[in-house]
RNA sequence: GGGUCCGUAGCUCAGCUGGAUAGAGCAACGCCCUUCUAAGGCGUGGGUCGGGGGUUCGAAUCCCUCCGGGCUCACCA
């Protein structure tokens, strides 16, 4: 595509003597777009020109089109000032021509990049803790991680997506603890997952009463870890239940991993940790635990505890090892609660210190916000209040065949439609806002299909499919200047930018750029609905808003599948 | 107390690495389906951008400070 930024900093390099680069980074895009594509805001220069912002503006538009420059007059229409900036309107047949074409003929490759290529990344993401029900507290991880997989993708990375499942440790042995005292108790034919997590529940209020309660899971641990045959067997068929319980939520998120090496895993791989810290001295003894001192004023990073037994860090460390080893990653990403940002920077300066630092640099915490109760309280399994994500899913299933029960009764494939919508309504009411953000979980909020939502932008995608089907085909190309009209060349400037939008999405590690972006083409794409109709009787306009609408519809559909999103044909 | 993150309309939030009158959605009210799906569009009302300093031609945005809140500060993950 062209690069009209550049060619106006070129331009305006040309008069002012002032390097293109700088004026480029200078260039920015009016918020209204009534007042130009570009501006040149000249308040910059004028320290360094000696002139008034006025003055200088007015000094490029007067020479703006002049001698060398005559190629800009290709791309620009007109230039004006107004108070210090140099308004330029580029010209709007050229500019839409441009991005249609490139639409029409890359098709579903539009927006990819390759800036990727030949580059390994690593995301660790969703991680639950087995034994326990998918719940709302897993969502935000699984579904930030999804999306940044399939945005990296996009751009051409080679994406290891890792679910670092919470598969060993206190965990999953209070758990097993709880499971020898209690089994007989429970019905674990129907779901065993629901009798698995009531199990945990009630251990963990027990342990928290009494402390000393503590010791039935350590020993379960230290059982497990000398590999006693009935907790393995125990711990083996918890996993299975677990992971079954997973798959269903994964495959309606379309979530997909390339490795599931979760804990467990790494139990033979952390002796290699301690060896490598102990040859490089950095194991100091501290109240009976082995620690790493960190520089700075942050806590030391616990390697051992005084019992002797690995912890967290330990198994990271191992983990991070043996994925250098493995991938040799250019970066890597975590998707884990901001709670834990203290934890990243110990082991990422351990890491640091063992005489990895190319690697630990390339390592990242992606931090979120956690997901509270009305009340405030965070959600989470140990205290039991977490709504599980099977539940959230069929209510939200539900709503949407209500409504299309009441709105297209007719419609084929209806409980299908109804998935994608529900669940499409779920994820996107979590990408829409930047991750860092607290979230309160609100039945209201998460079941609103109106305004600003999933659903809202799959059926903006669904009504350009629709005027599709009405026509007898789509024709190859059109006069696009024909789409000259305020809210044909809004959206037509909306699609130009999408690409932009996907590295500035992977560059902050930020789904929601997306979100908002998909957002403002749906709002432009229906203004231009309304106003406009595509079927009409002048066939080259109408040609022309037929190419408009597929490149809009195909723009929608593939950033919603960037964010985890299906999106039904008719709804 | 130390570290860190957050504070923008009644509510939920945008605001790209400082720029032009601070934007959406929800909620409220009014209008628009005798041609493409009204889960839509248009309009109205609603703001000391937590307070106070500073840097700058210019600050919601950067710096300092105070206030309010979240998370965290070793034997859980």
């Amino acid at each position: 595509m062209i690069d009209f930024k550049e060619k106006i900093a070129i331009a305006i390099s040309k008069i002012t003597n002032i390097d293109a680069d700088e004026i480029k980074r200078y260039i920015e895009v009016p918020q209204n777009n009534e007042m130009g594509d570009f501006a040149f805001p000249c308040f910059k220069l004028a320290k360094e020109l000696k002139k008034a912002p006025q003055m200088i503006a007015e000094d490029i538009k007067n020479s703006f089109f002049d001698g060398e420059n005559a190629e800009i007059s290709t791309y620009v229409g007109k230039a004006n000032v107004v108070g210090g900036y140099l308004n330029v309107f580029v010209k709007k047949d050229v500019y839409i021509e441009d991005v249609m074409k490139e639409a029409i003929t890359k098709g579903s490759n539009y927006g990819r990049s390759s800036i990727g290529n030949g580059k390994t990344i690593v995301i660790d993401y969703s991680s639950p803790n087995i034994a326990k029900p998918f719940h709302i507290g897993h969502l935000r991880s699984t579904v930030i991680g999804n999306s940044l997989y399939k945005l990296y993708d996009f751009l051409g990375y080679k994406v290891i997506g890792i679910n670092h499942l919470g598969d060993w440790g206190m965990g999953v042995c209070r758990t097993i603890a709880g499971y020898l005292m209690w089994k007989d108790e429970y019905d674990f034919t129907t779901r065993p997952i629901d009798a698995i997590l009531a199990i945990y529940v009630r251990y963990n209020k027990i342990e928290k009463e009494d402390p000393d309660f503590k010791q039935h899971a350590v020993d379960a641990l230290k059982k497990l870890e000398a590999g006693d045959e009935e907790i393995t067997k125990i711990w083996k068929w918890i996993i299975e239940v677990s992971l079954e319980n997973y798959q269903k939520i994964y495959d309606l998120m379309d979530c997909k991993f390339d490795s599931y090496n979760g804990e467990a895993f790494y139990n033979d791989k952390m002796d290699r940790v301690i060896k490598e810290l102990e040859d490089k001295n950095l194991l100091v003894e501290s109240e009976g635990a082995k620690v790493v001192m960190m520089d700075e004023d942050i806590p030391p990073c616990m390697i051992l505890t005084s019992q002797g037994t690995t912890i967290y860090a330990t198994r990271d460390l191992a983990a991070l090892l043996y994925r250098i080893d493995n991938y040799k990653f250019d970066k890597c990403l975590y998707l884990v609660a901001s709670e834990q940002s203290l934890h990243f920077k110990q082991i990422f300066e351990t890491l640091s210190k063992m005489g990895y630092k190319e690697y630990a640099d390339r390592c990242e915490h992606i931090p979120f916000g956690l997901v509270l109760d009305e009340d405030g309280q965070k959600m989470g399994s140990r205290k039991g209040n977490a709504t599980t994500l099977e539940e959230i899913f069929n209510e939200s299933i539900e709503k949407s065949l209500k409504i299309i029960e009441e709105k297209n009764p007719d419609l084929e494939d209806k409980n299908k439609v109804a998935e994608k919508v529900g669940v499409g309504a779920i994820i996107f009411n979590d990408l829409a806002n930047s991750r860092i953000k607290d979230e309160i979980f609100d039945w209201n909020q998460i079941l609103n299909f109106n305004g600003e939502t999933g659903p809202y932008l799959q059926y903006t995608y669904v009504r350009t499919r629709s005027i599709l089907r009405n026509l007898n085909e789509v024709p190859q190309e059109a006069d696009y200047k024909l789409l000259n009209d305020k809210e044909g060349y809004e959206v037509v400037r909306l699609i130009g930018s999408f690409a932009d939008t996907v590295k500035l999405a992977c560059d902050k590690n930020e789904p929601s750029i997306v979100s908002r972006y998909l957002l403002d083409l749906a709002k432009a794409f229906s203004r231009f609905y309304n106003e406009h109709h595509v079927i009409c009787d002048d066939k080259n306009v109408q040609n022309a808003r037929v190419l408009l609408t597929k490149v809009a519809g195909d723009v929608i559909k593939e950033g919603l599948s960037l964010l985890g999103i299906r999106c039904p044909e008719k709804m």
